[in-house]
DNA sequence: GACAACATGTCAACCGGTTGACATGTTTAT
DNA sequence: ATAAACATGTCAACCGGTTGACATGTTGTC
């Protein structure tokens, strides 16, 4: 048997196109960027010739010579979390609707992961990065060399940074506690040393409850703070969670204790994802319009990639409180 | 003012860091692929110079020359999804260990966007493929170019498939059921026109049904379904849902009709994702081993990328019961 | 019949690294 | 003293497309 070219498993390239259809390469790369002159006849030739070879271009060429790759670099702590699938689900669908490919970064909130993730984004040549994970502090951040947007965290001086209006959800959620009655409230929150706009979350729990002429008491989330929060404070009757993991965990807690909710103790949590309220819709929540977040990224991504100046840093979209059985 | 080359915002590239470290280009590469002989004084002179022009190489470049990208793609249907949130998550992590990166493709079940989403994946030139959703028929599957694993989905004749012993799941399940008593067992699956492995849940039950002289009866999940279920069956005890997300549906509608559950209905459901355990901790349900597939399913790719052979096709790992409040 | 627009080809430079061949000079070991 | 090992340089080809300049020929139109 001989062995012809065919055999051969080696990958075509447009000088095979352009063999099999009996033009230049030139033509070939005519018909691919649509540019210059082409005839209907040699069109369709080159295509079917594409066709037969089963060819792909080498996007990987291209993007060496035009100096771009179309690709987004998304660094956020996990997908294994409903917000973030969610948020991640959005953003990869958006870009993609705009001819943008993602490459997914977890960085499980851990500063050296961040940091290769950041220098191998830069090696790849992405277009541009959204990061939703950080702390602050890492140095490439803010000496960046490319587009960049945060979700939910200052990532530098000039960055723009999109989240939901965090100020106006812990007013609404701390808000709502009090309007039930509740007089003994508590603030759970994730780590504090973060800069991130979610600390606005605690700052409206603390000014609401300050006006009100209530002591504003926060804990911060990390082995048996629920516990201890049911030991130290045996009258507690509303826990405002910053955000709805923290609060189901304050659920199950209470419901080892036969604590009633909401008769005993209300609970309101923060972000509102589409599997949190599916899998447990009985808890009140303030939810974070996680599409309209992603769609602001991108564009705002987008801006700066095709460097469009934009001076408005801090971005806030509206969010909505969600009354349910908790509360 | 001068405007001096460092004003000039230009990517730094290899000849740049060769003429700040007054070495060869030839030099630099060596230093940054370890190859031949380098003397440690001009290592750290080049290392430095990188430093200080704050240097990364071009990966674009590299790629096309040796003609890998370590890049590997991920088609899902979505990561706004318990399971497929914390089995990317798992799949990133194992590949990022091994030094490739993840393209994210969100495909949403979609014929249409895992099509174009497959062709853009070769022209991206990725080194290989995981995928877990799929309609089978897609050509392109049956015509790999490119190393390829699927899981818990059939790709085509010789792709290995990654799953969770579906069958043994869809036993345990079934009999849970009947040893607590049920007498009317009604499943729900998803769409079983899809050639999924996962369907052997779906004739486990049917199987441990006959064999217990019981009828099997299947619904498929789709609007409204889990109401015509109650309405048709008023006599129903036991529901199997082939994922959590139908389970914790189930669940609200019976909550809805004030049925008790466990005491009038039992519900088990199917994954075991850690967000279902924790939202939903009383759901009993077939966990699947995420992490152990996501291991194994990159360990095959990498075994084909690497020209190794492997002739075992289909691959299932051990579930495990969850028994919990529900049943 | 002449000029513009259309169609295609040839050729080479380019994107930014990698690699092999080869030359030259310096150390080190024996 | 001499060969082997070490260190670095020069040069050019290569990966697979893209692009611009330029040439040549074909149609279509007024």
């Amino acid at each position: 048997m001989k062995n012809t070219n065919e055999n051969v498993n080696q990958k075509v390239k447009l000088d095979d196109v352009a063999n099999e259809a009996g033009v230049s390469k030139t033509t070939v790369s005519r018909v691919l960027n649509n540019r210059g002159y082409i005839s209907e006849k040699t069109r369709k030739k080159v295509n079917e010739a594409m066709e037969l070879l089963n060819y792909h271009p080498n996007e990987i060429a291209r993007s060496l010579f035009i100096n771009k790759t179309f690709i987004i670099g998304l660094i956020f702590p996990t997908t294994n979390n409903p917000f973030y699938g969610q948020l991640i689900f959005h953003l990869e669908n958006i870009s993609e609707a705009l001819g943008y490919k993602v490459l997914l970064c977890n960085s499980e909130g851990r500063e050296d992961k961040e940091k290769s993730y950041l220098e191998m984004l830069q090696r790849h040549q992405v277009d541009g990065i959204i990061a939703g994970s950080h702390n602050r502090g890492i140095l490439e951040y803010d000496n960046p060399q490319l587009p960049l947007v945060g979700i939910d965290r200052y990532l530098s001086e000039n960055t723009p940074v999109v989240s939901s209006d965090n100020y106006d959800g812990g007013k609404k959620a701390t808000q709502l506690l009090i309007d039930k009655g509740c007089k003994k409230i508590i603030h759970i929150n994730g780590s504090p040393s973060l800069e991130t706009p979610a600390n606005l979350r605690r700052e409206a729990y603390e000014d609401v409850m300050k006006e009100n002429e209530y002591y504003p008491q926060s804990y911060v989330i990390g082995e048996n703070v629920i516990e201890t929060i049911f030991n130290e404070n045996p009258n507690i009757d509303g826990i405002f969670a910053s955000d709805d993991l923290i609060a189901s965990s304050v659920m199950k807690e209470a419901k080892r204790r036969n604590i009633n909710i909401p008769a005993d103790l209300k609970v309101i949590g923060y972000d509102g994802s589409e599997i949190t309220r599916m899998l447990l819709p009985e808890l009140s929540t303030i939810q974070q319009p996680v599409k309209e977040i992603a769609d602001l990224a991108v564009q705002l991504l987008l801006k700066q990639i095709n460097g469009e100046t934009e001076s408005k840093i801090e971005w806030k979209l509206p969010v909505k409180l969600i009354e349910s059985e908790t509360t």
